[in-house]
DNA sequence: TTAAACTTTCAAAAAATATTGAAACTTAAT
DNA sequence: ATTAAGTTTCAATATTTTTTGAAAGTTTAA
């Protein structure tokens, strides 16, 4: 396998991942191509090598620097806007569990402890939705911890201590 | 807020959770309503309860099946099947886990091995790209580590013992 | 073996999502 | 103030994914 073809290989297999997990695949693929790139990368360098349109290019872009794992930077003398991805993948792993965390599970928590504080009535339909909800929003709590305390731990000591006792 | 307004609320947020985690509406509310669920139900009710037609339950309660988080159960005396959620939560996550470990970390993890095993040439694109997808590559394997031990131990005793420890 | 009860399949339709491209906008230099 | 270089927006279009519903398939009982 020639440089072209690992390079290939590695952004669509990152595009197809990211379409398994909600994110669509033009996004994941400027992230890979930006993660491997030793250098930083123009809007006309993106469309170039990944074949797509303007418009796209510039609102995945935007994308990724809300999700903080994208950003601007500008060569002096130059006007044209360059792009780089965070490269440390410890740091990147942090943020988007970081983001996840804030989007979707602190919400989902949320909506779990509503529901879950509903007026017991002694059917058992009711019994079941308190006692699962219950246990669901105690597991998101976990997870949510885990997601911002362990990735995020400097330099990821705990995971690899934990890696070593149990595998 | 009463019971029914809490099984909606519930219902729809797991529906829109899973749609963010590239899981069908459909897939995840009927998961949902099986889970909160303390009788079996037949397929009739599922259709009923969630307003979709009879192909869209069957091919949805199959995928379920295929995850290993619903079962069929048959009533005796009835020839129409009920199905079932796997009602531990416990469960249910490390079922989950082990199978997006078996169906997607597991080959991403080879293919990140394979880019990362070109042939090093001196230049700063092929240099840049083995060490991200080394990088990736171990991170996956600690990931795939934690997903398939940590989160299946018994009683999960070591995920609660950290959580614990860094809270 | 026939028929009734029920489930699965799959082509077509609908809905959701992603992509394009050109006009509008912004910024900086002359 | 004008223009040139560049970026963003968004309505229209294309693509992908989901859903439907009816025909085909299966199973059980009479």
């Amino acid at each position: 396998m020639n440089y072209d073809e690992a390079k290939n290989k590695f952004i669509s297999t990152w595009g197809a991942l990211g379409t398994l997990w909600g994110i669509n695949k033009a996004m994941a693929q400027i992230h890979a191509l930006l993660l491997i790139s030793p250098e930083p990368l123009s809007m006309e360098d993106i469309m170039e090598e990944l074949q797509i349109s303007r418009g796209n290019t510039s609102m995945n872009l935007r994308q990724l620097m809300d999700w903080g794992i994208v950003f601007k930077e500008n060569k002096m003398g130059e006007r044209k806007e360059y792009f780089t991805s965070e490269k440390d993948v410890q740091e990147l792993a942090r943020q988007i569990a970081k983001e996840r965390s804030r989007r979707e599970l602190k919400p989902t928590i949320k909506i779990l402890n509503d529901v879950s504080k509903i007026q017991e009535d002694g059917t058992a339909k009711t019994t079941e939705l308190i006692k699962q909800t219950k246990a669901l929003h105690e597991m998101a709590d976990t997870l949510d911890i885990l997601m911002n305390k362990v990735v995020g731990q400097d330099h990821n000591w705990i995971t690899k201590a934990l890696v070593k006792l149990i595998k």
